[in-house]
DNA sequence: AGGATTGATCAAGAAAAACTTATGGAGCCT
DNA sequence: AGGCTCCATAAGTTTTTCTTGATCAATCCT
């Protein structure tokens, strides 16, 4: 095959061309129209001749640049249906997503219902694993992660940043507690603490919301309960066997239903966000699409 | 349009699928393999599907890389003749050649002959102008140029570093030197200094000839002749007019043919090479490639 | 007209992408 | 086994591309 000419100076031609100047081209590519007029002149150099005469602020297709427009347009047509084959390679499209154990029950299942709801025929699998995962072996097509570092090169949407807050059953309150707003006497047995997992060293504890309050205690997770999922500190809190800190977005549900009581409106942000990660080919596909419309819009943004 | 694949990645996904290895596509590529691995990972991490599969050393076209190679290869084909096309533009396909005003003469005259020796019907246009020239406005295919700075974004050959060495013509050399092979104690007005114009300043003046000698002396400008042109500085020493700083290649048919005799083994190399600019598109073409191939090779090497 | 607006260009520095080098590992071939 | 070939990976460098901010030319609008 002969040189070829610069592809994206190409890329840049083509969509110039077709929408007549290169401000609006600019905004198609999603860079500065500075960017474009170098590009168009990039390839001019490249083919040593006007593909566009400048008349002050304006532009128009030499006929060279007629020329060559409509080729440039199928090309690249043409290779942007390559991504469109790829995504129906499976024939039946099936949704793949992969979501973090502690976030499958709490968070992802009421919003898959809301998805199935409206697409009620959609199949979906729904897996649970902990970071990092090979997207392209298990064919997944989308990915709910803790972090906005995991999977560089896919793309990626911020769903929410959480935080945490102190959680518990209202009988349990009823009990233990009730004359102690700021939990400074409550008897270190009745924390619950999570346990993050090896790989995780960012979940705030105890000690951080007490030093959020301006106070300094630090209950001893050895003396009190402590689970292994920040989802199963909810469930825990929910079954009054203690007080959790809890994710806002896993208790919400138990909160509204008034299972659980929150015990402060201090509260302490993760120290990453969830984020959704996906094949950048895939991104347009519209039932992933929709998933993670549904998951953005949900996804209640953070109330202090 | 949706949005592309990254361009890139897609032609070393089809050099790769084509050649069958990393490596060999690598070298058609003129990149290193492990850049061309990489590519290939961007794309499939673009797609979120394996395009190869690899088994060792060796790579193997998945069934979703055998089902998209067809198409990005057409489209890559239709590129690369969106290049092709535009060379034909102008329907009659004439060589203009741009050339300083001190080389059209003694040094592209008759390496043209000898092109159209080879190729009698060739339709050639010879243009003398200074540097810098816009090459894309008068459709110019190929610029002879001083130096390797101007044009950035062409394609550059390199034809040869020149150097100067006195010359001047038999007579002359008998009527007034002949007893003084070191010049240092001609007369000053036996001199021919060239002025190489404004835009210039690195061509080598008598002073630098003589301390390359080893000596000191720096005949002034103001009493001997002066010229405004390398080649004019030849054919005033071939007439008889003094001695010359000359250029070698202009001088090289005169001196073989005993009109001009060197007066030393000493030369002093020019500040630059030099070089040839063409549009990358250009060069492929078969008179352009034939004319520069013809003054690559046919340019003396510098001798000392 | 005159001033404001629009849109392309230019030059600089900043950001991102691509490439190279060096190293390691898996299969293949004597 | 041992040597080869070829791909993968990581770190660092180079090259390309992009942004920013300013300038300039044409048009538009009171």
């Amino acid at each position: 095959m002969e040189k070829l000419p610069p592809l994206n100076a190409i890329k840049a031609f083509e969509v110039a061309a077709r929408s007549g100047t290169f401000t609006l081209a600019a905004v198609e590519l999603g860079v500065s129209s500075a960017a474009v007029s170098q590009q168009i002149r990039n390839l001019e150099t490249w083919f040593g001749k006007q593909l566009f005469v400048r008349t002050g602020n304006r532009i128009t297709l030499t006929d060279a640049g007629h020329a060559i427009y409509p080729q440039t347009a199928r090309a690249l047509g043409d290779i942007a249906a390559i991504g469109q084959r790829m995504l129906e390679g499976g024939l039946r499209t099936r949704l793949v997503v992969s979501v973090p154990f502690s976030l499958a029950e709490l968070w992802l299942a009421p919003r898959l219902a809301a998805l199935l709801e409206a697409f009620p025929h959609m199949a979906i699998d729904v897996r649970a694993e902990d970071d990092p995962i090979d997207l392209m072996r298990q064919n997944v097509d989308l990915r709910i992660s803790y972090g906005d570092y995991h999977y560089p090169g896919l793309r990626m949407v911020r769903l929410v940043h959480d935080d945490v807050l102190p959680v518990c059953a209202p009988e349990f309150w009823h009990r233990h507690g009730s004359g102690d707003p700021g939990l400074t006497d409550l008897h270190e047995s009745l924390f619950i603490h999570t346990n993050w997992g090896p790989n995780y060293a960012s979940h705030p504890s105890w000690a951080d919301w007490f030093a959020a309050c301006g106070g300094s205690r630090s209950p001893d997770p050895s003396h009190g309960r402590r689970v292994g999922l920040s989802s199963l500190a909810i469930a825990s809190a929910r079954l009054g066997l203690g007080i959790a800190l809890g994710q806002r977005v896993m208790a919400q549900a138990d909160l509204e239903a008034g299972r659980l009581i929150a015990l402060s409106s201090v509260s302490v942000r993760l120290g990453h966000p969830y984020c959704a990660f996906m094949p950048p080919a895939k991104a347009d596909r519209a039932d992933v699409a929709a998933l993670v419309g549904l998951l953005v819009n949900a996804a209640p943004t953070t109330r202090g």
